[in-house]
Formats: structure tokens, sequence, C-alpha cells
DNA sequence: ATCAGTGCAAAGTATTTGCATATCC
DNA sequence: GGATATGCAAATACTTTGCACTGAT
């Protein structure tokens, strides 16, 4: 089920501006303040607030945190499960995945008898351009 | 070169303010809000502001972000790299730490071809007491 | 037609800054 | 003594909320 049907499921309703917000982060992870100037602020910031925290809510998009304290929204694929690499010379961001992960939660999950449901793994460093 | 000795090289000075702040944070990750409270407001809002900002920026100290949107400042002690598990229903957090955790970065950076100088992992699910 | 969502403005929080005073080295 | 820090208050930035109106179903 797709983010718009699962919002349909529980009475909420598929507005232009939702699409929108939808679509500009599908590129890569924004800032509530990066969403509203891409849309030229035709959608006020309060809705773009309301609509992130609805979609966050109802997990097709995730907050990720790079070093800037400044929190980032970036859409939730299942299939597509990565992490980023943050160079800290150009802020420049790089989507990263590995084989080895899937491992190494197993790992803790099986020492620590804890259930994870989730992660998130972020990644700091100099990028190819910087080095 | 322990925090202290590393600010007084660059010239910063050692207060009371800065040693009780540090002292708070050697416990556990704490909010600002939490710091301020914790040392009965005797500290100005804004000191705490400032202190921690110069302790990140001297990488005595890291921002960690749980689920909650809330910036938890946290020691950052070398020789014990750990990460943190977050219920997802008590909020309650743990320390981490893996073996394999060592092997998963190098292989991401063999692939990657990045040089990674830090990460950040962070872990959500259900604790003991909660399952 | 109905009820959820939007825009706008105002209220609430969080964080930063200017400046006079206090304090470390 | 001199430069760095602090406290306080004001300024700025970020986020939420109430309400009348609009629009999706």
């Amino acid at each position: 089920m797709n983010t718009f049907a699962k919002l349909r499921s529980k009475g909420h309703r598929i507005t232009d501006q939702r699409e929108r917000i939808l679509q500009k982060i599908k590129s890569h992870p924004q800032t509530v303040e990066e969403i509203h100037e891409s849309l030229d602020k035709k959608v006020n910031l309060a809705s773009v607030y309301r609509t992130l925290k609805l979609f966050v809510k109802n997990k097709a998009v995730r907050v990720i945190n790079f070093g800037d304290g400044k929190k980032r929204y970036e859409l939730l694929d299942e299939k597509n499960h990565h992490h980023h690499f943050t160079c800290n010379n150009c802020k420049s961001i790089e989507d990263i995945s590995s084989q080895l992960e899937e491992k190494l939660i197993e790992d803790i999950q099986l020492k620590s008898k804890l259930k994870i449901a989730s992660h998130s793994l972020e990644l700091f460093g100099v990028c190819h351009n910087c080095t």
C-alpha cells in the first residue's frame, strides 16, 4: 500500500499540497525551509509542517539528522533502505548501503536480546571531491 | 589531552559553569533544558547554549538525536565508543556496542572509497521491560 | 453535504546576540 | 590588567495552534 492509499484508509485526504510536498522530498532529504522555498512558498509554511508531521506519523517519511543540527525529511522506501555519508568539508550528502549491515543489526539483536525495529546510520568524513 | 586542556590551549577559560555542565553530561545524554534544570538554573540558559556549542566545536561533546526531535548532548569518549537503543514505547535509552561494527565501517569504506572519519548509529525498538 | 485541510495571524518554544559586568590567567 | 565569559534582556528563528474558509470525497 503506497503512501496515499495508507492516508486515505485513515480518512485523510489527498490534496495538491500533500502531493507536491511528497514529490519534492523524492529527490533527496530536505529541510522544512528548503521544501517551502522549492514550492515557491505557494504552500503555507504551517501546512508544510503539518503535512510533514502527518507523513512521519504514517511512516511515509522519516527525519534524519546530519551534523548541522537541521532536521531533514526523507522519503521512506522499504525497498531501498540506505544511509548517508556527509562530507565534513563541502557538506554534500551521498547515499550508502551495505550488505554487512543486516548482520550487524542481527548480531546486536542476538547479544542484547532487544527487539530492534529500525535503525539509522549516519557516516561522516571527506568525500571524493574534497580529498 | 583532556577537554579542559584542549580548551585552554585555544585560549578558552575553565569556568565554574563549564565544569558543572561537563560534569552533568557525564552520566547520560541530556537536552539543554535538562542540563539547565539539573543545575537549578544557576547557570544562565544562554551560557548553557554557548558552552555546549563550544564543547561540540571542540569535540568534547556530540549531539545525538533520538526519535523525539530533541537534541541531546553526550560526552565524547574515544575509549568508550557506543551507540544507543531507544525504546519506542517507554523511551528509555540503552547503550549498545558491537564488535561487528568496525567491520561494517571498513566494508563501506572499501566499497565506497570514502574516508569515513566518524559515524553515528541509533537503534529503535522495544526494550526488555516493554516486551 | 460533510468533515478534513489550508492559509493567515498570533502564540509558543527554542536559540542567538549585544552589552555591561564579572572572572580567569 | 586585559581578554574571555557570564547574566540579563531583547532579538531572531523555529514550530504550533485557533479560526474562518476552502476543497476532497
